[in-house]
DNA sequence: TCCGTATCTGCAAACGTTTGCATAAAGAAT
DNA sequence: ATTCTTTATGCAAACGTTTGCAGATACGGA
């Protein structure tokens, strides 16, 4: 008796004597429908316990109100900063959000990006794998003139709209920043160079050396994925013979952190000994002994902005939308801790 | 040109020639289709590109294969690391995620029911706003029989499976454990009481102050939502006049790094002076100085008993379903700097 | 009285699937 | 040859909406 009470508009209309036309019109509001009609619809609806299918009128209208979001996952600070925001705004706009994890396989992405489209979601918001350097599933998207906007991890020749973080900027900035500390010697811990932002945020750590006349060491890089373990592992080799850097940019907090508390264990000075500055503003750079210097991304704008293009690339579905410049969210440096004041005195 | 080319199986079975049907049950596999009829088949929808149709199929079949969660907000570490992993077990299943955020108003909260509703998801998972009580407007679901799982937040009266923390329990450890070390005279810091895990917790802090025969003395405990601001304010009230408290048990890891931080800008040390307690096992907790006891939920556990739950529910659709009992989640008091160690003497 | 206009309502098709039932084909048994 | 199975396929309805078009009603003006 409760499961079978799935009202209709059917239902109302039969109740009312009136056609299903009317009543869905007096539902949406359409103009040809007088005052009363609708209120006299609206009570009926109110009192069957009326709830309109949102798969019907999708099917018939060839629209989900719904966007996919695709990101490695949720519980990295970023990407999950940036939902935050995304989420709450296309609630606003009556869009509901499908949020995926790719757990940074590309295999998943790919599938996730067919489940999506099977799914006839409006819209898909991305911040792809580590690895994804060809981003040729997405054309499914594209051939069906349905938008898909890339965030932080974005791709360099895919067509597509892009949003993110000036990382050319960012690593200029942090490097630069350490030099003027007084760093000589500074270290650049970056994310595999598949991933664009890390290409360009090592772009910026060099140009700023090249800018102070500084020397660019190829053993002062390194390249891994930005887990604990491996920022670890880092930091072993870093501080393994003397003398070590003064300074170490990780394009990641955590790397950031972690570096920090390997330090301390060996005591190792932080700001004294040795300069760190991170990567993203996570709110753990704060809490932390001592704070961390970190590279500020506007999570807010970006989610705002990735929310704005998507509606407007929904509202005007043209292909020349495609063509739109990627947009820069700008970047602002952090200052704390861990990359100034003491005067610097090695042991 | 591109814009055109939605393939459905109708164009599938008029370039094989073959029924709708038969296409259909070739492309699920059915039994009574013949082998060489499903290769051709789907090899002709690779070709043409085809993608099924999620919402045609779910408006047919009436189910969504997607599932709505409704939580406070995804910035919140412990219903975002459940998040986490509901989200990759039901992409096991073959299911969507809709997200949504309450932003803790029990407004948002009746609206996203409705829309959720609307979207005739399969199931909800459900961590209620601070400030439900009434839970009526869970009603809808429970009337057309769609699963309803309450993790956390749970509800007390409302009949439905709960899946939850061991709060009385947690309460109850964290507060012996503050005793144990030494403390008598703790502080507890609670959210509103309109929230029941906070009862619970608050009734296992009581329970365990009697056992060891301390006073429960009501101007030490605080009850407000735990948000930053309201930590600061609580701590200053705290530590305000002589003598303060030798143990401080928050339910929240923010509210208890807060604590932490103002304690030592005041000088006052953690834990000689104070011992702190916190509650989830947030992440920060470990990387401040000194880190911080907590009540580590499990999260990972809850997340996938969620689902189960669910998935349970899903597939054996009758009443009795939701006379099974509330399970409950186990809890463990991790250790840390903020609570052992160095004997107790005010300065 | 008739027509024109403005206002409201209804008919029926369409969206892309799935599925109960009927039917066709092909072989096996008589 | 006829009937009976078995196996494979097709027909058509259904899911709950929306919407172009046609039709009905009412009103005022001539």
């Amino acid at each position: 008796m409760s499961a079978r009470s799935e009202k209709t508009i059917v239902d109302i209309a039969e109740e009312l004597g009136l056609s299903v036309s009317t009543v869905s019109r007096a539902l949406n509001d359409h103009p040809n429908i007088s005052a009363k009609t609708k209120e006299k619809v609206k009570k009926m609806a109110r009192k069957l316990g009326y709830r309109p299918n949102a798969m019907a009128a999708g099917l018939r209208n060839n629209k989900s109100k719904t966007i996919g979001l695709i990101i490695p996952r949720i519980s990295m600070f970023f990407p999950a900063a940036i939902t935050t925001v995304v989420q709450n705004k296309l609630q606003e706009y009556g869009y509901h959000l499908i949020i995926c994890q790719s757990n940074d396989s590309l295999e998943q992405e790919q599938e996730l990006v067919n489940t999506l489209y099977s799914a006839r979601v409006d819209g898909l918001a991305v911040s792809a794998t580590l690895s994804t350097t060809d981003f040729s599933h997405f054309d499914i998207f594209k051939q069906h003139n349905i938008p898909v906007v890339f965030f932080d991890r974005t791709p360099k020749d895919y067509q597509a709209k892009v949003i993110k973080g000036d990382d050319f900027l960012g690593g200029y900035t942090a490097t630069e920043h350490l030099i003027e500390q007084g760093c000589r010697d500074i270290v650049h811990i970056s994310g595999p160079l598949t991933c664009n932002l890390y290409k360009e945020r090592l772009a910026g750590y060099k140009d700023a050396l090249s800018k102070h006349k500084l020397p660019y060491k190829k053993p002062r890089v390194f390249f891994h994925e930005l887990t604990r373990e491996n920022a670890l592992a880092t930091a072993e080799k870093i501080f393994a013979q003397q003398p070590y850097p003064d300074g170490v940019f990780a394009t990641n907090d955590t790397t950031a952190i972690t570096i920090l508390e390997y330090c301390r264990k060996q005591g190792i000075r932080v700001p004294e000994d040795v300069k760190i500055v991170g990567y993203s503003n996570d709110p753990r750079t704060e809490i932390v002994t001592p704070s961390i210097t970190s590279v500020d991304q506007f999570s807010a704008t970006m989610g705002e902005r990735v929310v704005a293009a998507l509606m407007d690339l929904i509202q005007n579905r043209h292909p020349n939308s495609y063509r739109h410049p990627q947009e820069i969210v700008p970047i602002q440096l952090i200052k704390r801790e861990s990359s100034v004041g003491s005067p610097k005195k090695k042991k």
